[in-house]
DNA sequence: CCCTTATGTTTCCACACGAAACAAATAGAA
DNA sequence: TTCTATTTGTTTCGTGTGGAAACATAAGGG
């Protein structure tokens, strides 16, 4: 017999095994063929073949026919990501619920948006969420395709410990120490995931966006505050606890201004969204309509106002750039067009403060993905299983 | 016929196979027993048998009796590291050039140092280290005792490309733009392993020192700039090209002060060791002394200096806190002493400039491992083959 | 002197993957 | 049209890693 004890890791520790990897190939690729797995593996044709197989009676990938006819040699079977296995992206935020099934070919087969007049309390919100998804589930068992949900994936404007799925604090939602994913496993005994927002968004872009192929990513987005996300070498900075990349609270200046959670001088007192719209003579308006705004209607106070908050973001983003060396750095939310409102300076600000080594080959992007990165990063943490 | 193109990664992407796990807990606990190695591991009895004499046989550890009698139940038997196979370290430094021969069991078999009177250039130091080396692999052969010289592992001050072992940039040294690795490798015909000092710092803490047994750790030197090395979730926080955790150069006020690379208001222009011996009426005294005369002659300037110096560190400690929220904050070289100056104060401005929720948990340690620190970084370097 | 307990040892066995030989499907040449 | 080169799918077999189970061995305790 074998005592077993509690192994420090797994002995297996192969991070994943060769199934899951040509499994994160269909995913990634939506379609491809058989061969394309074998050179970007190295796997032999013989154990791609039976892993696809495999693949294909769990039913995350159906086989297709022949592909491709204009090359000497025979056609290349292609095999395509299921349309039917399901992860349920949850996002909870201030004025709205909304509710998306993605597909493992990264469809979205479902979407669902419950607005609210007024802030909702924690629990309402888990109440409405087990309300929508029953709801979503039904639809989708008598719309007569056989769909499997395999779980989760909860997007939480705020700082969350992935690990134990425990709320810390989301200032917006104004929840703190909530644990939002022992309810909702114990309500829809389905797995859950939990993750920040800003983490996800940053999956999202790297999986399918401005940062895609990179390793190396430092994700910054705007909304009220200022949320990141860090993926070094391909897996995501965590932390001990899970509250790493709490990028919008980093002090960068002896000014006496305060953020959201009361600190001076961070980038998230010194970049502000409300004092754009201020400027601009706006209150509360959406995204695209400031965006317009700002790059429109330049006048001396607005390019006053735009360039401060830009030197402070850019000295923010060269203090990253030496901390972290990343490869793409991903500008999402207002500072998308923050940064488009003058580039130059923004980049010769970076240049200012950042050791030239680190800049070599380093590139800025702003998101390309829109409205549903939240939900397909949210359905990666599922398929991620 | 196999196509084998280029893998995107390995097939076997295990991180590391069973046979080097246990590699690994043999050189870390220099003494183990195979039933130790069977519950840390989670291996089966068979299994570790079969591994432990292959590593025998290859000369990595060798078979010691049974070990304690003290519980019921048969003796388990004994493995011990090898005390002939070697990494070698060399530590290029401003005005000498230190190279130890450390074996696989941590123990420091050969040490030597060359003093300089004046700077030398990078390929006079090569020469150097060739010829030092040279000696030390004769005297070694003709100690009787049959040595394996495994690798060279190369401590630089300064920035350095890891993967393809170019020093970027060494500005004590005033080396850049230099391939020492390859010339090494050249010149010695043996693997070669280069990194940064912090960085090994780092390593050798955490692997016998103030962060052993932490997986999520951030350490900063204070030598004339400051250092930085990072490892999160165990593996080491390199950055796309190796740069990354450049942490003294991060930017946190908004003065004018300039540090070495001629950047405003950074962590190392804040915080200066010439400043401290300054402020005591000293100059060029080392460590010991100048910690013994600070802490032992407060006087109202030092102590004012020491506090200006603490609140940059601790505004420093904090972002670093907020953005890689680790278990483990290392303070080694003179910062070691600057936080012993006044430990209160420091938590005191962390606690101001930090999210409560990164600051749980997280422990402020001061170096333990001494002068071999280095050397034993290196040679872990080499032993992670 | 047996019994219990914890370990080492040996003999299979399962599984993942690769190599090689063969079959099949294409484009282009004869 | 037929043949050839090329590329891929398929099948068979071998190898290496690790585990389960049965057995052997060395302690302590009654």
């Amino acid at each position: 017999m074998n005592p077993k004890a509690t192994p420090m890791f797994e002995t297996r520790a192969s991070g994943q095994s060769s199934l899951s990897i040509v499994l994160g190939l269909i995913h990634e690729h939506r379609a491809i063929t058989r061969s394309e797995i074998c050179s970007l593996t190295g796997l032999s044709r013989s154990t791609v073949a039976k892993l696809v197989t495999t693949l294909v009676d769990l039913g995350f990938a159906s086989d297709t026919g022949a592909e491709q006819i204009d090359r000497v040699g025979r056609p290349s079977m292609g095999v395509d990501a299921s349309k039917e296995m399901l992860a349920i992206s949850v996002h909870p935020e201030v004025d709205y619920l909304e509710v998306k099934a993605v597909a493992f070919n990264g469809t979205i087969v479902h979407s669902e948006k419950r607005l609210y007049d007024e802030p909702i309390g924690a629990y309402q919100a888990v109440e409405d969420m087990v309300q929508v998804i029953d709801d979503l589930i039904a639809e989708l068992e008598a719309s007569g395709t056989s769909y499997r949900i395999l779980g989760i994936g909860v997007i939480v404007p705020g700082q969350i410990n992935s690990s134990t799925g425990i709320v810390r604090q989301a200032p917006h939602l104004q929840w703190s120490e909530f644990p939002i994913r022992d309810l909702l496993t114990e309500r829809l005994s389905m797995p859950v995931f939990v993750a920040n927002d800003a983490s996800l968004g940053c999956k999202a872009e790297m999986a399918y966006g401005a940062a895609k192929g990179a390793t190396d990513v430092v994700y910054m987005h705007g909304t009220s505050g200022i949320g990141g996300g860090v993926f070094m070498n391909g897996t995501e900075l965590k932390g001990f606890r899970g509250y790493a990349a709490e990028l919008g609270h980093m002090r960068i200046s002896s000014g006496k201004e305060l953020d959201y959670s009361g600190i001076q001088g961070t980038l998230e007192a010194l970049v502000r969204r409300d004092d754009l719209e201020a400027v601009l003579g706006l209150k509360n308006v959406s995204d695209e309509d400031l965006e317009i705004a700002l790059l429109n209607n330049r006048t001396p106070e607005s390019t006053a106002l735009a360039r401060r908050q830009l030197e402070a973001l850019g000295i923010a983003t060269a203090n990253l750039a030496n901390i972290f060396n990343p490869e793409v750095f991903v500008l999402a939310g207002f500072l998308r067009f923050l940064y488009r409102f003058d580039q130059n300076y923004f980049h010769r600000v970076i240049k200012k403060h950042a050791i030239p080594a680190v800049l070599e080959g380093m590139q800025v992007f702003v998101n390309e993905l829109g409205t549903n990165s939240l939900a397909i990063g949210a359905s990666e943490l599922v398929f991620q299983e």
